[in-house]
DNA sequence: CCCTTGACGCGTT
DNA sequence: GAACGCGCCAAGG
C-alpha cells in the first residue's frame, strides 16, 4: 500500500468498487490503516469527483445514505447513478446495503 | 500561523 | 435508546 498520500490511496481503492457495490467512508479509513479518518475519506472524495474514473457516488456513510449527494452536479445524479447499476435508493437510503456493501477490508484482504 | 469547517465514526452521558 | 462530544487529517480563511 502505497503511503505517499491518503487521498491516493483512497483514490486507489474506490475505483476497486465493483459495479452494483457501495463501500463505506469508515470502511476505506480502515482499510488503510486509520479508522478514524473517515473524514478526510470523505474530503478525498471531494476532489476524487473532478477526477474521471472515481465514482463517488458508490461512497456512502456506514448506515448508507447518500450523504454526499449535494456534493455532485446535481443531488439527484448519485442517486440516478447507483440504481442505474441496480443498486436500489429509496430517500437517500440504499436498500439491502448490508447485502451489497462491498468492505475492502473482507474483498481485498484475502 | 491560528482557527474553523468538512461527503464520518464511535464512545460516553 | 437518543443526544452530545471528541478524534481523525487536510484545506481554506
Amino acid at each position: 500500500m502505497d503511503k505517499e498520500s491518503f487521498f491516493h490511496d483512497v483514490y486507489e481503492v474506490a475505483r476497486l468498487i465493483p459495479k452494483g457495490r457501495v463501500t463505506t467512508y469508515g470502511a476505506i479509513a480502515n482499510y488503510l490503516g486509520v479508522k478514524s479518518a473517515a473524514r478526510v475519506v470523505g474530503w478525498a472524495m471531494n476532489g476524487a469527483i473532478t477526477i474521471y474514473g472515481i465514482p463517488a457516488h458508490r461512497v456512502v456513510n456506514r448506515i448508507g445514505i447518500l450523504t454526499g449527494k449535494n456534493h455532485f452536479a446535481t443531488p439527484i445524479v448519485m442517486q440516478e447513478l447507483l440504481e442505474k447499476e441496480g443498486v436500489k435508493v429509496k430517500d437517500d437510503q440504499v436498500l439491502n446495503f448490508d447485502q451489497i456493501l462491498w468492505d475492502p477490508m473482507k474483498e481485498l484482504r484475502l
